[in-house]
DNA sequence: CCCTCACCTTGACCTGGATCAAGTCTGGGG
DNA sequence: CCCCAGACTTGATCCAGGTCAAGGTGAGGG
């Protein structure tokens, strides 16, 4: 809370990580924390702004602790297919090998975790374990781009949305999974964000929103947040069986 | 070439792999390969023959070394996306945490090399530069699934083809690359793969290359076989530049 | 409290690629 | 050598989603 922080802050920094259990920080005992800390930096980025530049050098990997992400490719003209967003826990820098394979911006205000390779190196080095972590992390990362490789080939535009309600619903976690009828989602992107992510205009997300809250499928109470009302069915049109 | 072969052979078959540099395996000396062997077991998989079933429980990676394989993911109703074509070293099954993520069947005569999970395990643990290269591989596919995002969700039937052939271009290694104009080019996979892969339909592939070949980009000598008469226009459009 | 700007929704129309339906080509078997 | 089956091509038509063009809406600033 003060602005001037002591310097013993910078080596407790990562105990008190919103990261520390689900990020890739967890293949690493309490105890080292502070090897962890000394190995990386924290910084914030502000709603917008640009931190990974497609195609420029790969120095670091970042975990994100705090707001959201999203991560991107472009083509030349500017079209663009957001291949991801990223919140609190999510790894982020693994698609590189010399190079970053896309871009990344904050969706809100951000606070990144950041570690050169460099550091990475030094850390798996010293863990053997992280490297196993990392390539988990990998895998999970792999799983599901196949999913959404075939949500971008072969799902309609009904499908696409279903689907991303679905997986935002998962993303909530096993909350409030108990009561599958009436849940609370927030959407924090834009249109325009959802559309480049589903590989759709934002007309047509509008449209089959506004499509699903005519069935009674879901309720809009603002731009933000909506009501799933039968999860069931949208379930169902997510997997292409309606 | 003689049906029963001496037991030393097990353990001698690793030194002459094809995937012996390119694939995981160089992650291992020579001397060690007695042991990359036992913990392996070769297996050839007949044409159209289905070796990984989607969403089944992940027991194995898998070594291509010979033939082709393609890998894909199923709707319910039976909608495909192949996600990619494998072929002489490449390494499967990174894209499972407790279950695939994908199936795999072979396109042609496969032959695979297979590693259970414990069996990598075991490597891991013993060759700690292993589990880095598998982190690598990981990296590279990650790298390659994002530009494939932007393929199915933002590029044209026109953009998603030149990609294609631009993308079996680069494949041929930098053997003919010295001669950038005739270039020769086999498609070993059915239309209705290409279709598959691209998120098309097996009409619009069909179009799309008579389309090219009418306009002078390639020329189409038999079913599998092409000639790229015009690398340069063909890479533009592949870049959306066209 | 109202204005304004950025974002979202809705409507009208268009089009790229899908679908439906014939042909055509090719290679293997009789 | 011819026939046949499977794979590919081509043409005609359709339609999901894109494009173009108005309106809404609501949060922050004056």
């Amino acid at each position: 809370m003060t602005s001037s922080r002591p310097p013993e802050e910078v080596h407790d920094r990562c105990s008190h990580c919103i990261g520390r259990e689900h990020s890739i920080c967890s293949a690493i005992e309490d105890c080292d924390l502070a090897i962890l800390a000394s190995e990386s930096s924290k910084m914030t980025v502000p709603d917008g702004r640009s931190f990974i530049e497609e195609g420029s050098p790969a120095h670091d990997f970042f975990v994100v602790t705090g707001g959201r992400v999203k991560i991107f490719t472009l083509l030349p003209d500017g079209r663009r297919q957001i291949t991801g967003f990223a919140e609190g826990g999510d790894f982020l820098g693994l698609a590189a090998s010399k190079s970053y394979a896309f871009g990344a911006e904050a969706l809100g205000t951000a606070v990144l975790c950041r570690f050169p390779h460099a550091s990475m190196q030094r850390l798996t080095a010293r863990f053997p374990n992280l490297e196993h972590r990392l390539r988990q992390e990998a895998s999970r990362e792999l799983s599901l781009l196949q999913a959404r490789m075939t949500l971008l080939g072969r799902k309609t535009a009904r499908e696409r949305l279903a689907t991303f309600l679905m997986e935002r619903i998962r993303l909530l976690g096993a909350a409030c999974q108990e009561t599958p009828h009436q849940i609370e989602l927030d959407l924090p992107m834009p249109r325009t964000d959802i559309a480049d992510y589903l590989g759709l205009t934002i007309e047509t997300v509008s449209r089959v929103l506004s499509a699903f809250k005519r069935e009674g499928l879901i309720s809009i109470r603002n731009i933000t947040h909506i009501t799933i009302m039968q999860f069931e069915r949208i379930s169902a049109i997510a997997e292409g069986l309606e």
